[in-house]
DNA sequence: TTCAAAAGTAGTAATGATTACTATTATTGT
DNA sequence: ACAATAATAGTAATCATTACTACTTTTGAA
């Protein structure tokens, strides 16, 4: 892999918005600093980085794919209200691999948990 | 919400193939039986059946959709080789609900769980 | 430093899944 | 039996994503 500028801002952009941004998003952020870079660049570099694990793609449960520069293991809360993108670090969740494996004999590689409901500050506007 | 034919070969074709189709695979399973069925039929129906709790959509974690007639709570696991979708009972799984909402405040109203690995048949072929 | 191979880019076209639209047909309660 | 309402087939439109192409950058060795 080739260093690009591209790559580097779109990296950049992804830890500097920690908001769970989509392709389109990013791209949109993009281009007030580099006014002519092309979808398909973003698109091609976000699938090369979660390829190489620095960034990672979350698909939510509607279907839309978010890429999250957190590559720490963790889980994935969105908010019926707000619509925000919540981390939920891996401590807070019980071993599911494991539970699962001795349960089933499968052999579990990959863990997507999408949670979803009311965040704390949707909570209190009830 | 009206009977219909369609609807009820759609819900038919779902309970006799457990696979976890795609809307497109149910489409092509119903064209044997109702030749001139529209594919925007089965999509109208199967996001009908999902609102009302009849079927389950799964998002993978690839994105692909498909919809599953156990509507017991269940999670999925998909095979890294040979691509089949199994289900997992909720009682194989520690509770992440309860676990979650203790650590962090959040109200969780849904969970989604897709895990991906080697199912047992495919272990057995390495 | 120079230069050619490899990888990256912008811009555009193509794809594939899903939804919207419309004129027609089926279901339902009275 | 009939009018209101919902559903349908078929087609066109949309949206996210990928593919393609001619051109530009990066990189490492001569």
């Amino acid at each position: 892999m080739k260093y690009s500028k591209q790559r580097e801002l779109i990296l950049k952009t992804l830890q500097e918005n920690p908001i769970h941004p989509t392709a389109d998003e990013i791209y949109q952020l993009l281009r007030h600093e580099l006014p002519n870079i092309s979808l398909g660049t973003v698109y091609r570099n976000l699938n090369q980085l979660s390829e190489s694990g620095e960034v990672m793609k979350i698909t939510g449960l509607d279907g839309s794919v978010h890429f999250d520069h957190n590559t720490h293991k963790h889980y994935h809360f969105i908010c019926n209200k707000c619509n925000k993108v919540y981390d939920i670090p891996a401590k807070d969740v019980p071993d599911i691999e494991h539970s699962v494996s001795e349960h089933t004999g499968l052999y579990i590689s990959e863990c997507e948990l999408v949670l979803k409901g009311l965040c704390r500050d949707c909570q209190k506007l009830n």
